[in-house]
Formats: structure tokens, sequence, C-alpha cells
RNA sequence: GGAGAGGUGGCUGAGUGGCCGAAAGCGGCGGUCUUGAAAACCGUUGAGGGUUUAUCCCCUCCCAGGGUUCGAAUCCCUGCCUCUCCGCCA
């Protein structure tokens, strides 16, 4: 959510802030809400003072043995008045809400103008493209190969998009998870965080899925309505929902693995095939809470973090600065890093490290105490995959590959495996 | 799943329908004292919002949402959560 009072002094700044996201901000609407919000709300405070004098008078007058019948015949009809002027004061204060809340968060300056992904801006490439001297195969027909990757299976068992994972593949995607939560713990200064996968609709709202994007979830309960995780970011960040974060306790960095569980409406005809886009995956997800003075250096920082996993597994990868109109909902500013897939011929989104500034703090009321005011102000919120799992497995499976089919075990990841160096296609 | 107890400020914990945004203690901050520190003593110390240049003033908040009342932390209803005992269980 956007800052109110950013509304009242600069409107003119906000709208043409939101067109860069093509949204049509209606000032004009927005200030008849607004001038009507401010004349109720007046209204009903000076009724609610009103009722609290007279009804201070009638204590006292009580208290003293006084006749307090003229005096409750004063406040007869204001509690209609107040009823009446609360409840359309809670009428405009919910319109302006919902106006609000389905505004994007403002775009970092930086942010370059573009309509799709095709107007992101290359920031570095990082590695060399492997070269091979054979017919490489993708990650389906090497997973089918060495018996690890089984679609068929899981469409058997739940549906499209769910795969099962078997014996050194499936270790190999585990051995990738511990590598990057230790390198996070032990390098990058992360705490290890285990959070719970189904979350209520209050999360949701806070980092920002919901009112809007209830069509990319897997609701799981109704009454009470419970969902499950479409990304750790929900969980972890909500830790810090309704908090005044003591100020020795920040920054909080937060890494946790978890499955992700997306619906993925809307996207029905992409990556049907393989891996890269299931209804239930495994990330590793960095998570930072900081003071606003901080917030753009943590995104550097988080966001080389999250690239030291690429550059550990000796993957080829570029780092590319999301344009305006393909920079998500609830972020600034946000930098995706695209792993190199040879079977792909292409580079694929492997991570996306965001800066949400106060978005998400002032929806989740997240504060941290300034000892230099001595108030609470809001923390900043920033986060990113470090990496998705499933994706890079993918890619090491096909980078990796050799002309029999074996898949070289990158050496970061050997001792997760046992000590095992190549797994073997037969 | 069965039975009971309870949710109050940063924490512990009192609270009779009006004098309660809330005793007391701890903690925090400021001061006195001290070369400095500790102790002691004194003072101060919740959040959000409205109006305002600002001060003042006003409103809301005692788990959440409804209700009763001139007036609710206090009474009533619903929900959520926590704890204890029993049962079951990885």
């Amino acid at each position: 959510m956007l800052d109110p009072h950013l509304f009242r002094s600069d409107l003119e700044f906000v709208q043409t802030q939101l067109k860069r996201r093509g949204c049509d901000f209606d000032a004009d609407f927005y200030t008849d809400i607004e001038n009507r919000r401010k004349a109720i709300q007046v209204k009903t405070q000076e009724l609610q003072n009103e009722r609290n004098l007279s009804s201070k008078a009638i204590g006292q007058a009580k208290a003293k043995g006084e006749d307090v019948q003229p005096l409750l015949d004063q406040v007869q009809g204001l509690g209609e008045q107040l009823k009446a002027a609360a409840t359309e004061l809670g009428d405009i204060q919910a319109q302006m809400q919902s106006l609000m809340e389905g505004l994007p968060n403002l775009l970092d300056a930086t942010v370059p103008e573009g309509n799709d992904e095709d107007d992101n801006i290359e920031i570095s490439r990082w590695g060399e493209v492997p070269e091979f001297d054979f017919e490489i195969k993708d990650h389906v027909d090497l997973g089918a190969m060495h018996k690890g990757m089984d679609f068929e299976t899981g469409a058997k068992i739940t549906g499209a998009r769910f795969v099962v994972l078997r014996s050194n593949i499936a270790r190999l995607q585990r051995a990738i998870i511990q590598f990057m939560l230790d390198t996070h713990t032990d390098e990058h200064g992360y705490s290890e965080t285990y959070v719970p996968y189904i979350v209520n609709a209050d999360s949701l709202y806070g980092t920002g899925q919901l009112p809007k994007f209830a069509d990319d979830l897997f609701k799981v309960s109704e009454d009470p309505d419970l969902y499950l995780i479409p990304t750790a970011e929900v969980p972890v960040t909500n830790i810090v929902r309704n908090e005044i974060v003591a100020a020795d306790e920040m920054p909080l960095r937060m890494v946790s693995h978890t499955p992700c569980f997306r619906s993925e409406a809307g996207a029905y005809g992409k990556d049907v095939r393989g891996l890269i886009r299931q209804h239930q995956f495994e990330k590793v997800e960095l998570v930072q809470v900081v003071k606003a003075s901080e917030s753009e250096q943590a995104h550097e920082d988080l966001t080389e973090h999250a690239e030291n996993i690429l550059k550990k597994l000796k993957l080829s990868y570029r780092k590319v600065l999301l344009c305006s109109g393909d920079t998500g909902f609830s972020s600034t500013k946000t930098y995706d890093l695209e792993v190199w897939l040879p079977g792909q011929e292409a580079y694929r989104e492997i991570s996306s490290c965001s800066n949400f500034k106060d978005f998400q703090a002032r929806r989740l009321k997240a504060r941290w105490r300034n000892p230099e005011t001595g108030k609470p102000e809001l923390v900043h919120t920033i986060n990113g995959s470090g990496l998705a799992a499933g994706r890079a497995l993918v890619a090491i499976m096909e980078n990796y590959q050799t002309a029999a089919g074996d898949i070289v075990i990158p050496e970061v990841l050997q001792p997760y495996m046992g000590g095992m160096k190549v797994i073997k296609a037969t």
C-alpha cells in the first residue's frame, strides 16, 4: 500500500508515477472520496466528542446524586446521528481502502520504461555459455533416461504440472537445497527459518498477493480461509507483521527452504514441457527486513548473494533489470537472474530479487523503533530467490551433461551427494 | 476428540459500568548524587488517526468482530488464539 500522505501532498506525482506502470489513476475520483472522507470524519469525531462529554457529565451528576433526566433528554437522538455518521464514514473508508490496496507500488527512478520482458535491460553476464560437440538433450529427456524424472506418474497421482523425482535426480535436488541453505547461513549471514506452508488471508494480504491475485493461489480451506504458500516470502515476511522490531535486531536476514504452490492461472500455454513451470516446486528464499536508509544497498547485496550461488555452481547467467511493465505489483525495483539452459538455448529466470521499500511494511504494520527519535518507523522489505531449486536442477542437468548422457556433479555439490562425482546414465 | 482456565502497554500483572489509555513492579529514557560507574532518589515513558504552519485540541485502540447502554477493558453473543488435564499420534 502506498503512503496516503503522499496522495494529499503531491497527487500529480503519484498520478504520473502510476502511469509509468500503465495504471490509470483517476485523481478526480480520489479527490472526491478524500474530501468526503475528511468532512464525514470530522463530523463523526465531533459527535463522538459530544457524546463523551455528555456521558462524563451524566456520570458526575449521578455521583453527586443530582437528577440526570434533563441531561439524558439532551443526548436524546445523538446516538442515531452518530450511528449514521459512523456508518457513512465506514463506507467511505472502505471505498478508500479498496482503491488504495488495488494500486501497485511506485517504481524506482532507475527502472527503465517498457511494456514487457523484451524491454528489460541486461545489466551483466557471467560465465561461459557451454558449447557441446554432440547432440544435447534437454532435462526432460535426460530425466527419462536416468529414470529420475517422471511427469506421467506425477500426472496420474495429481494432474498436469506435477512430477515425481527419483533416486539420484531427487537426491541432486536435495543437495542443491542443502548447499544453498548452508551457503546463505554460513557465508551471507542469514538465519535459517522454518515456516508454515499454509497461511491465512491476512498474511497474503500483507505481502500483496491478496486481494488482487487470488487466482494464482491454491486455497485449501474456507472458514478459516487458508492457502498454500506461493513462495516462502509470504510466511517469512509475515513474521514481522504487527511487530515493532528492536533496533538491535535490525537488519533481519532470513533464509527459508519451502515448497511453493502456484495455480499458474493465465499460464496455460507456457512451458508445458518439463520442470520449468510446475504447480509445486522447491525454492530457497532470502528475505531481509531493513531500515529505510539501508534498503537499496541491501537489495544489491541480496542479489549478489543469489548470484553467488550460480557462480559457485559455475552456471552461466545474466542479470536483468526489469522494466516498468514487467515489475511486479508490490515491487519498486526487481532484478531477475536468468540461467543459461542449453535445452532451450535461452536464459531463463531462476531468481527474482525485489525491493518493496515500505509497500509491504505498510500493509503488514511492520515497524522498527528508531532510537534517534524513539518512534516506530516502517521497515523496508527485500526478498529474492536464492535460488529456485527445481530450475537449478534443470540447469545443472542440461549444462553438465556428457555425450553419454551422464550428469557431472558440480564440485560444490559433491559433498552433499556422498562424494559422488558423476551420475551415470546407465 | 473430551474437560477446564485464560487473552490488558516493551515485559510481569491489577482493574467496582462513569473519576481508566488504564494501578503497581520490571525494563527504557532524562536528571540529582559521583572523578566515572553502580546503588539510591526524583521525573518521564504505548500505538494509529483527524485538525493545524506548529502548539493546543479532538477521535480510535485493553485478542478480533458484533450487541446492550447516555456511558464498556469491565455486561451479552460469535470467532480466533494460548495454557492445563485426559485420549490419540510422527
